[in-house]
DNA sequence: ACCGGAAGCTAACATGCATCAGTAGACGGT
DNA sequence: ACCGTCTACTGATGCATGTTAGCTTCCGGT
């Protein structure tokens, strides 16, 4: 699960946004290393912070925890700032959890005050990443509200292709997660059960086969096609495509 | 919908989070005041803007087109910045538009440019708005997965009766919208038909009325138990409560 | 080899919601 | 005064999803 090409760590989504000192810049932000595992939380809902943390492997859940129920409102791919939030908000208003096994790295609040202050254009890719995921929040709100349970499965693993895609780490013919179907339930809103109905569906249509959170599809094509993904909201290519060069 | 107590029309949730000076600052940026009517479109999806809108009276929603379908996707009050993200995304995700009759202003970019540099409270104070529209977002997010019809169109009212008394402006038994039972269809993800039984639930349990977007109650208490409405993720009062001597 | 727990899976029935069809009142245009 | 359109409202029917219960498979621990 390491960036592929390079020492590179942590380019990510802004890899092709920044100049290399800048890249350089951001990857010296990172004091320390860490690993965690299955559902051990980062940062507690209301608890305070001095560090902010990226994702370099594996995969991060967004949690809103109710009285009986576990909701999953976020996901994160390696080279995403997971709580930058925690910086300009003092508290979150969620849990920040890893799913599976990953690693990460955590920034000091210290270092990333001196960092706005001193280079702009680091600043800007950072406010352009929270208003990503503002971006990705709206389409999934899209997304429970338009497609039914089947669709809004396929719509998740087509997105994170595409995330995957856009830092340079997806395969071609399966897409490889840690989720079991309960989570893929706390992502859509559905029962346990019915997302195993829903993930039966996907493979009764010949669409994708999913097999412990993973997912094997010899067509993304009709996949996207089926969950109507359209990519533009993750500003990557494409009529919404975003270039550093506007700020 | 004027601002009480001041001359003041911007001040909205940013008012006791800056000094008065800050205010007036930002007030001074705004170069127009405008009118506009019930479905123009503010910004279109797509398209490219050097100025950003703030709201002054009315109400705006954030709606993504489909091929037979609206979704709205965000709401907003007096006092927001709706289209912050323009300045930086360049091109926005979605359409951002009147619902009903409002009045709102315009701050070219150039001025937001200069402000953002040499007035960091205020950077941090925009950047704490558009994080506040993310943790709207999620929160939604959670709505969607968790509730039914009927309680989904409570929070929202609960939401907003909230975000009025956060600006100064809530009344205590009544809560003047111009929405339509489609309107609010669309912001819950259900059919026009079943807003329309949603609403008559509502009634029926003695909890609201709602009449041509008007909701009146005697007991916001009880609705917002019967919508499980938690305040929190507003940085209200309350354990998230958020200060701007933070940063 | 055995056990126990977690995940995946299935059936049967109950409820939420969509869809279709239709009615009634409000409103603006002519 | 009339018409058409928009909004609110109602009933009937079918699909989507929740709930409960029970079963299997896999896997780690002993």
């Amino acid at each position: 699960m390491e960036f592929p090409n390079t020492g590179d760590f942590l380019a990510g989504r802004l890899r092709d946004k920044l100049a290399h000192d800048d890249l350089e810049f951001i990857e010296s932000l990172v004091a320390e290393r860490r690993e965690a595992d299955t559902g051990e939380v980062l940062l507690a809902r209301g608890a305070v912070a001095d560090v902010s943390t990226v994702l370099i492997s594996g995969y991060i859940f967004r949690t809103i925890q109710s009285e009986n129920r576990r909701f999953i409102v976020g996901l994160h791919v390696p080279g995403d700032f997971v709580d930058l939030h925690s910086f300009a908000l003092k508290r979150l208003d969620h849990d920040v959890v890893a799913a599976g096994p990953i690693t990460y790295g955590s920034v000091p609040h210290e270092r990333l005050r001196v960092a706005l202050e001193e280079r702009p254009r680091v600043a800007r890719a950072l406010w352009f990443a929270t208003l990503l995921d503002a971006a990705i929040h709206r389409k999934w709100i899209q997304m429970l509200e338009q497609l039914d349970a089947p669709r809004r499965i396929a719509h998740i693993y087509c997105e994170l292709q595409c995330r995957f895609e856009l830092i340079g780490q997806a395969n071609s013919r399966s897409l490889r997660t840690p989720f079991t179907q309960i989570d893929l339930a706390d992502m859509c809103g559905v029962s346990a059960i019915h997302a195993n109905r829903a993930v039966g569906k996907l493979r009764e249509l010949g669409l994708a086969e999913i097999r412990r959170g993973d997912l094997y599809t010899s067509d993304w094509r009709a996949l996207r096609q089926y969950a109507q993904f359209e990519p533009d909201y993750l500003y990557g290519d494409g009529p919404l495509r975003f270039d550093q060069d506007w700020l």
